[in-house]
DNA sequence: AGTTTGACCCGGACGC
DNA sequence: TGCGTCCGGGTCAAAC
């Protein structure tokens, strides 16, 4: 289940892997991964072109070829694999084949990450295209302060954790981390984001970035070396303390599980008070 | 008209 | 073993 933390450490070792590989052909196994552009043309469109960078904005990979963009989003479970001449496996879906005989294949078992391509090289053009344009500050941009959040919100009313995992307003927290910086702020999961105060809104954005580089940290330690075929992808889930949790590590109380915004929500009700009543769970 | 909710996509895991 | 249900990130349509 990659989160930032997991995109960044794929994005880095990636960049380090293929930049400057030129494609030369594109198979695709199982289409629908592919969003706004037709399968004959995005492997039209790839055919011939040379990797320059690898960037990221939120949780998309932005591929940036010499003459178009591709974006990748990883959604639950794609990983990459770089290998050459294996036989697929049940979930590779889209095999992208190097002029030099690496394969970079994208493989996901639930079939829900995505990708678009776009007949544009320039970075700062394709962030004004949707999804990207649709992609709010990350937790560790500068430009994120308690005033700034707290003018986006001032007139929503709905939970704090579904503003949590909405990424038009912060980008980056997943369900899974936006349980973990509700707990370590102390604040109940269905607080209405009215009346939480501007010294809460600190709380957590500072505790977003602690979770964040606490993950992308721990990523870069555990992922394997990356050879032919080894997988890309971090993993994060051995220093949750309260998501998917039987009891809190503070107080040993049982942890709470509700559905929040439609997710499996863990608290720990002993300490994270309510400071409310939410209407709109 | 702006904000919020819910269906959808998919297959592994799990329960009966 | 088999079948039904649950789960989830982001998008989009529907509902508020």
């Amino acid at each position: 289940m990659p989160e930032l933390p997991e995109v960044e450490t794929v994005r880095t070792i990636l960049k380090s892997q293929i930049v400057g590989k030129t494609i030369k052909d594109v198979l695709i196994r199982y289409g629908k991964i592919i969003k706004n552009v037709t399968e004959q043309n995005f492997v039209t469109l790839l055919r011939n072109e040379r990797l320059i960078d690898i960037g990221r904005k939120g949780k998309y990979l932005i591929f940036i070829f010499e003459n178009v963009i591709m974006l990748s989003h990883l959604r639950m479970e794609g990983k990459y694999l770089l290998k050459s001449a294996e036989p697929y496996s049940k979930h590779e879906h889209i095999v992208f084949f190097f002029s030099d005989g690496i394969e970079l294949r994208y493989h996901d078992t639930r079939k829900f990450g995505t990708m678009y391509l776009f007949e544009t090289a320039d970075p700062v053009r394709i962030m004004q295209l949707t999804p990207l344009n649709r992609v709010g500050l990350e937790p560790f941009d500068e430009l994120l302060t308690p005033e700034y959040v707290t003018s986006r919100i001032s007139k929503l009313n709905r939970s704090i954790k579904s503003l949590l995992l909405d990424q038009t307003i912060i980008s980056g927290l997943g369900n899974i981390y936006a349980d973990e910086v509700l707990f370590l702020s102390k604040i109940h999961p269905a607080t209405n984001v009215k009346i939480l105060s501007k010294e809460n809104i600190k709380v957590l954005i500072e505790n977003s970035r602690a979770v964040l580089s606490k993950a992308i940290a721990y990523g870069g330690t555990t992922v394997r070396s990356f050879k032919a075929s080894d997988e890309v992808s971090g993993r994060f889930q051995n220093f949750l303390l309260v998501h998917t949790k039987d009891k809190c590590p503070v107080c040993n109380q049982v942890i709470s599980k509700i559905r929040l915004s439609g997710r499996g929500t863990y608290f720990c009700e002993n300490c994270q008070k309510r400071l409310d009543i939410t209407n709109t769970p």
